[in-house]
DNA sequence: TTGAAAGCGCTAACAC
DNA sequence: GTGTTAGCGCTTTCAA
């Protein structure tokens, strides 16, 4: 491999003149060197440029599923800010495994000059960011326990729990079910309690055996969704805390031959894969998906540029919003003892 | 950020001997180091030490679109098998453009010690892997124009149509159409180009206005079913090539009102993101994802172990199946027609 | 086993 | 605008 000391030779220069060069600086030779990196087939070594100036433009994101089709838009969105501001973007995989997200964590930084996460629960550890001296690191969406160190774009998820909810109440339902994450995810858990606390503020209690815990992923849906499902009595409606599950509870659901909305009402959180192709459609909690990649790469641009490791840590929220399909629908013979929700 | 030299001083050794502990090998003074260590928060710095040692333990993985579900399931493939090498994985967006991968690759290069590569087109450009001196590159599920230059992990693509095509001429289905992608991909056109050979060689011709060209995603195969779909006079059965241009047909088919497979025999290529949840069940051709990702993977980790830059170049071909579901269906009163394919 | 010293390839003073 | 020089933090001879 040829160095700068090569082309420089080759070019009759001094290797900090190819330097400057390279680097963009106005310089008398330029076409000479220019010929000699061509036929020399000259590639500046990352490592070497790295150690000397101390950063290296790219930008690690770590995600806890890239088979999901949220964070696979968001890491667009945060890749498309990125590349105005000159910054590549890498993508690690934690596969919801604490341990392995703190071994790519220790892996990766070193190589990159800032780092966005999805933690893979609300005890990942983020000491590695935490010296004065160390690289930024952005969350996205969800958070860690314990006061709030960094940057944070983050989205209503109480809020999202509570459209959901209403949305429900509204149409008369009252023996609800929920399929949820594990209780060390922040924001499956704020969804949660969203719904619930909706619900028991309308003086409805949403019992054990319909609240259900899976593993975010699609076999984890369907075996909660089963497990509500198969029941003897069964829930009016059903709402599943993120995409992946509802597929999952849709192939329960397809399984078990029950008909949506008219034998169950199928309320979601997020963008389904197969939105578009199924009917009925589904009613969903939506989200702005590429725009929350696009921020926290925003917010690690600013960091970066500034220099303000010391700035306190700045939380953006972004909205969500109830969209409204044919998968929900009016509880039939239900509704009289709707409260202030209903309209009729 | 804490240096070697700090731990050394730290610790009243030499750097080398903190070098050497932290590399592994036995040390007198290990304990005092590791305390050292630990106080001072240090982390080996990995750009120095690519520098010196010219490697890193990273391996990048280029895909055309991350979004799409098939490539997710290679990169865990992937990923799992250089876990077991000691070999992390970063991956990089191309978005199906060349230029982007380019700029990519270039930025990539001197930064891990291997690519896998799907390269986006036909035409993407190597060069930065030719010379010997290169790290090594190992192409996945496409290939380049020209001799083969570099390991490959394919699967049987022309076969993939092959298998496609006879199944709706076993069915009876002399007017088909098919969605492909652009004539610079080399995995669609062998599919393509198995397709319409295996109809030709049974006498029928699949006309031009029955053949679109999409770009692999969504919206290319909504507008490119629509174009084919809406006209008055249409196939009996459409082959789409791939699994994000099949959602996009599903979502025309959905807005045209056609009902599969009564109305409309539809066969696929790959798992669709919608699987389990649709139905009729869609018919597809099928291939090892996982598998395909982890091959790759072992290839480069082949070529890394060995050192062996200069053995020539390794090609494994993947088979693929056929998976018959509901949505494909012998055409009432076509068969008469028929040739040795069909039973009936 | 250990320490001293050289150097991986590049950039950034500094003096001209 | 250019050459000289020092050094980023680490690993690896070499000699002890």
């Amino acid at each position: 491999m040829a160095t700068i000391h090569d082309v420089a030779r080759a070019a009759s220069v001094a290797p900090s003149t190819v330097s400057r060069h390279i680097n963009g600086h106005s310089v008398r030779q330029s076409e000479a060197i220019e010929r000699a990196i061509e036929e020399l087939g000259f590639r500046a070594s990352a490592s070497a440029r790295n150690l000397r100036k101390g950063s290296t433009q790219v930008i690690a994101m770590i995600v806890p599923d890239i088979q999901n089709p949220y964070y696979a838009a968001t890491v667009a969105g945060a890749e498309e800010v990125g590349r105005e501001n000159g910054l590549r973007l890498v993508l690690c995989n934690t596969d919801e495994d604490i341990e392995l997200e703190k071994a790519v964590l220790r892996d990766i930084v070193g190589r990159v000059d800032g780092v966005i996460l999805v933690p893979a629960s609300e005890r990942s550890s983020t000491a590695l960011f935490e010296a004065p001296s160390a690289i930024p690191l952005v969350l996205m969406d969800r958070e860690t326990l314990g006061p709030r160190r960094f940057d944070t774009v983050t989205i209503d998820n109480f809020r999202g729990g509570t459209l959901a909810a209403q949305h429900l109440l509204d149409l008369g339902h009252r023996d609800v079910a929920i399929i949820t994450g594990p209780l060390t995810a922040s924001q499956s858990s704020a969804r949660e309690r969203g719904f619930l606390e909706t619900f028991a503020a309308a003086r409805f209690v949403v019992p054990e055996r319909f609240i259900e815990r899976g593993n975010f992923r699609e076999d984890g849906g369907y075996q909660a969704a089963l497990n509500i499902l198969s029941a003897a009595d069964r829930p009016s409606a059903l709402f599943v805390i993120n995409n992946m599950m509802s597929m999952g509870a849709l192939r329960a659901i397809g399984h078990l031959g029950i008909k949506v909305p008219d034998n169950l009402s199928l309320l979601c959180f997020d963008q389904l894969p197969c939105e578009g192709v199924i009917s009925p459609r589904i009613s969903t909690i939506r989200r702005p998906m590429q725009e929350q990649g696009a921020m926290a790469m925003r917010l690690l641009v600013t960091r970066l540029r500034a220099g303000d490791r010391e700035h306190e840590p700045r939380t953006l929220t972004l909205p969500v919003e109830l969209s409204i399909a044919a998968s929900t629908q009016r509880l039939a013979g239900g509704g009289d003892r709707g409260g202030s929700y209903t309209a009729a």
